[in-house]
DNA sequence: CGCCATATTGATCGGGGTCAACGGCTGTGG
DNA sequence: CCACAGCCGTTGACCCCGATCAATATGGCG
């Protein structure tokens, strides 16, 4: 399972056979999570940090007025608390948008890897850079595309995400278990319009939704749609040139 | 000048005298910049790291339709582009608002610092973490609340970094040499709409802006307009649970 | 003094929010 | 096996925040 982990941390650096043991073996239980519960809360001091192994989960911030902001969903492979460790309190919550499994990684191990695994810790100081590039493409696309290009956008980011780690099933189709409304406190919308756009980009024929799975129709259209480039998602070196 | 960015790391963690004498010999050298001059440019793989000694920058990104997204503003002590050094690319661009003066690190004295001090290394890192954190915060704002809510979160979040960093002249005003336009470009708002809001903002007696100074006249209804907590912004440990 | 950037104001428009109702699916309990 | 509840997706009507367009101050600067 924990391969996933270092899939990802290989996507920026090349880890040595032992770098990868200590990887793997810094994971010292699983925790399998139902959809719609928290992992950690806003305001939490965490003593571990936790490795996405299944499921889709969002870093989220509660308004006073019970509006709800999702400032990034995290899949496979991802650390969703590492925060949690750097800054001993999270600034945000983290909780799962459909069952899911995640690593356990007590803090303790990590703070022996940053002690003596320099390599290592430079990989997940980039993963959370990444996170930060990824935070700010969503500024950009929140603050000022339009809500078809958001979602045109969105779309695009999770299919070369989930791509990276292997989750397109067939060569555009993958698993979307996310709500509307989720989608909406995702990207500043509201229910209905998330619903009116989504119908807008299957009448455009750039994508069709069947069950729980979404297929891309035409990728060039759908990227052009958002004006998503993946240069921010520092995925290059994996997936090389191929087809963006 | 370098003491700007030693006071910042030492908002998170404590340093030894020969760690911050490490970092003052970072500074190779100082760098002057004019007004709206690029620092660095999205895609560019830079030599060199900076810290700022003066002035206001921001990160931001173009969008093809000539829109501008600016994700962050960066003031006195804030490192500009430490993600240049980790990811070897930039994924964003940063720009000068006003005139500026910036230090120059040199990629090679933070490799060595990354291999020899672990605990400087966690600084930065800590540094690129908040810079995170204050994106999401950024996606939050933007994605959930009114023009009026946003800028007077704006206004508490410069105001409580300027305060960290020195730059409250009296109790609570502070400098301020951005054009609404760049408020709007960093709001994700239009430039006529941002000045309506900063009037609402004077006429309920928040704020008043003389010359280029905002002051700030009541901050306890600013910080309520705004939804504002200044958790994320990680700077308790020096300011202590004053007035917030 | 004239130029240019920025701030301000007014008028109009439209993207997207809000409210409300309805349909479909699933799970649950009698 | 069916009735019902609850969640989610869908649709329609209406409204408003904020964009857009355009014109007019204002002020620093060569």
């Amino acid at each position: 399972m924990p391969e996933t982990l270092i899939r990802k941390l290989e996507h920026v650096a090349a880890l040595s056979e032992q770098e990868k043991r200590v990887v793997i073996e810094a994971v010292v239980r699983t925790r399998d999570l139902r959809s719609d519960e928290d992992l950690i809360r806003e305001g939490e001091q965490p003593a571990e940090c936790h490795v996405i192994l299944d499921g889709v989960l969002c870093r989220y911030k509660l308004l006073r007025e019970g509006k709800r902001q999702i400032t990034g969903f995290q899949i496979t492979g991802d650390l969703c608390d590492l925060c949690g460790l750097l800054m001993g309190r999270m600034d945000h919550s983290v909780g799962t948008l459909t069952c899911a499994t995640v690593g356990v990684i007590p803090h303790q191990t990590l703070r022996d890897i940053m002690e003596c695994h320099p390599r290592l810790t430079r990989a997940l100081w980039q993963e959370t850079l990444i996170d930060a590039s990824i935070a700010r493409e969503w500024v950009t696309n929140i603050g000022r595309r339009t809500a078809y290009q958001r979602l045109a956008h969105l779309l695009c980011e999770m299919s070369v995400r989930l791509r990276a780690v292997g989750r397109i099933t067939d060569g555009m189709s993958f698993e979307w278990l996310l709500t509307q409304s989720e989608v909406a406190d995702a990207m500043g919308l509201s229910t209905v319009h998330v619903n009116r756009v989504l119908q807008q980009l299957r009448s455009q024929r750039l994508i069709v939704m069947q069950g729980d799975e979404i297929r891309v129709l035409d990728w060039d259209r759908l990227r052009e749609a958002g004006g998503f480039t993946p240069d921010y998602l520092f995925l290059v070196q994996t997936l090389g040139k191929v087809e963006w």
